[in-house]
DNA sequence: GATTTCGATTGATATTTGTCAAGCACCTGT
DNA sequence: ACAGGTGCTTGACAAATATCAATCGAAATC
């Protein structure tokens, strides 16, 4: 069923408002394809030849300096990444590779930007993609300077907790790549997961439990101004 | 001279290529006001009412949570800030307060908005600046999360170096914000700098010089994914 | 079913960073 | 010149975080 996703792109707010031609101008140079688990897409440096799209799957954005890699981000369906890069047409400043098997659309960069410069809508539909982008970073940069290992961590649950609407949930990544999303190392979080028992969290491998949401609530203190990832 | 900031305004990327007709409506609604020195604009929170336009002078915006506050970004002419709060029509999410003595220009958010929705053109620069910015915090978290302090500020000393095109020059921020910039707390700062004596650093007030670049850079080692401001 | 592999954990230790308190240096206004 | 304020620096100490090595345990492989 090679058309399948294109009513499933044509949907995303990206792409909803823009002119049928237009739309078919960028689905001629699109492709589709499925990536087994933990293979690079993207190498930071690399210029940004393809907006990409998550269909199905999960993809990991990371960045490396001086032999250290940190996590940035995980993208989930159905959402783009490096649109900031194609626009710009400046080189990737993160990497990306599947967590897991992934269908992935491509869309050439010159044919994302050819359609930005004619048709009104998409730009503006661009602009809201780019201010939430925007914002997602500023609310990170907040977490990672105004806050301890510890602090990071219990609002990570809450945030999550909230988003499965139960105390009990799954981590949805291994405990490595969540530390480095958080900005430590894999013993820094063994160790800070037994720092948050007393305030009533368990975990038992992927799962997690809050026996008392308003206690963990009291110690890690969420703020909408960084942990609403909403607005 | 009431009309000397339009010129100014309009030759920003931003205003450059929109249409007269609505440069006009948005400069209907603009006042620029002159402010003293450490005065708050913004407040985190609050609604986004204005896009700011720093005509002269700096602008601190800065961010707090449960008592400690940290500095994200110095705002200097000609640029603006709170683009992407005015666009989401979403709260503010950091703070701003003048340096010095500043010349601020105040768009109404709902006429930004109201000619986003109508010119392309300004939209496509919307989108061009965004972009920019977000690359900007990016790279910034991958300096917060990949270097040490020592680190950041070798990188920052060579970044500033580079800007002034000479082995020595003058901070142009107090030191404690500086710290809070990069990340640490001033007593850190200043044991840093003491850190980086033996690679040609020299500290004098505000004044820096590099005896060695070479060797300096030896230890940062500058990346252009995350040191380049230009792309 | 045994083995291997790899991530997670733990303990011991080192490094980095922050905190507190005191002193210093520089500016400013009187 | 002086007093007061403010920011910077320093030292001693404490807390946070990283590193290294060893072990554990569950899942994958043979």
């Amino acid at each position: 069923m090679p058309e399948t996703y294109r009513a499933e792109i044509r949907q995303l707010d990206l792409f909803a408002d823009m002119e049928d031609s237009n739309f078919e101008t960028l689905m001629r140079g699109t492709y589709v394809q499925t990536f087994p688990p933990r293979i690079d897409l993207i190498t930071e440096g690399d210029p940004s030849d393809f907006l990409h799209i998550v269909l199905s799957g999960s993809v990991d954005l990371f960045a490396c300096w001086n032999g250290r890699e940190t996590s940035m981000a995980t993208v989930r369906p159905v959402s783009t990444f490096i649109l900031a890069a194609t626009i710009r047409e400046a080189p990737n400043l993160m990497s990306a590779r599947t967590l897991e098997k992934s269908r992935i659309a491509l869309l050439p960069s010159e044919d994302v930007r050819a359609v930005f410069d004619t048709d009104g809508a998409f730009a503006r539909a661009i602009v809201r993609e780019l201010a939430q982008c925007y914002r997602t970073v500023v609310k990170n940069t907040k977490d990672l300077k105004l806050r301890t290992s510890l602090e990071r961590l219990a609002n990570y649950l809450i945030r999550h907790s909230a988003r499965a609407a139960s105390s009990e949930f799954e981590l949805n990544m291994e405990k490595r790549r969540l530390a480095a999303f958080l900005g430590m190392t894999p013993e820094n979080l063994s160790r800070a997961f037994k720092g948050l028992e007393p305030y009533g969290v368990k975990v038992s491998g992927s799962n997690i439990s809050i026996s008392d949401p308003d206690d963990l609530a009291r110690f890690a203190k969420p703020d909408l101004l960084i942990d609403d990832y909403s607005t």
